[in-house]
DNA sequence: TTGTCGATTGAG
DNA sequence: TCAATCGACAAT
């Protein structure tokens, strides 16, 4: 085992951070992508209004609650899939949402799950589509991360180096909270849009952070 | 059992 | 700006 589970088992807004220029690689149908991570979001579990674990433990979210180092893949919107390393204390249900990565190995392979005419920038820039790079879907929701036969296995963590932090994208729920975090003038980082849909004291909330 | 809604994306 | 599209979960 390359990294160190005890690394990861701060909080998710500790942890975050620690994940940027991490390497996860893949290896889906037996060509390996190798992806550095960009961008990441916290979510803090049960006490954590925008996190699936909010509701407690379900069948859905049942592998947040359990040992850090595992991937939490989710469906959304009917099509896109998403990918979370557990952190945290087991029981905790804390996560890191991965947004945005650099393929850094494997780009021809990840370009085929259907980004075939974007920018090398764009092929993993936002969660659904770094899922959809390296192949992740909820097949793979449980895998222990750290262990050298999985699938998808986070390979190493990055020095701590310089970061910039701000408001969760699409999260209506706690969007005060600065829980995303990302390399700064990164060329994949994602592009910022406000949670829609929920309001607070009856007046629609504006968009710019 | 039914209805609502989403940690998004890509097209118009 | 909006449709696509379906599973999870809360409300019947």
């Amino acid at each position: 085992m390359v990294v160190d589970r005890d690394l990861l088992t701060g909080t998710a807004v500790q942890t975050a951070p620690l994940l940027l220029g991490a390497l996860v690689r893949s290896r889906i149908d037996g060509v390996p992508v190798l992806a550095r991570i960009t961008e990441v979001e916290a979510y803090e579990g049960e006490r954590d209004a925008a996190s699936h674990a909010y509701r407690g433990l379900t069948k859905r979210t049942a592998v947040m609650f359990g040992e850090a180092g595992h991937l939490y893949c989710y469906f959304v919107y009917g099509m896109h899939w998403c990918a979370n390393i557990v952190c945290g204390e087991p029981d905790t249900a804390a996560a890191v949402l991965l947004r945005a990565a650099e393929i850094v190995e494997g780009e021809s392979c990840a370009r085929s799950r259907g980004a075939k005419s974007v920018p090398a920038a764009k092929i993993a820039s936002g969660p659904a589509r770094l899922a959809r790079a390296l192949g992740l879907s909820g097949a793979d929701s449980g895998v222990d991360l750290l262990d050298e036969r999985s699938p998808v296995q986070l390979v190493s963590l990055a020095p701590p180096g310089p970061y910039e932090s701000g408001p969760r994208v699409g999260v209506a729920a706690a969007a005060e909270l600065s829980w995303r975090f990302w390399l700064p003038g990164d060329p994949t980082v994602s592009a910022y849009r406000a949670g829609g849909r929920k309001r607070v004291g009856g007046t629609r909330q504006t968009g710019q952070p």
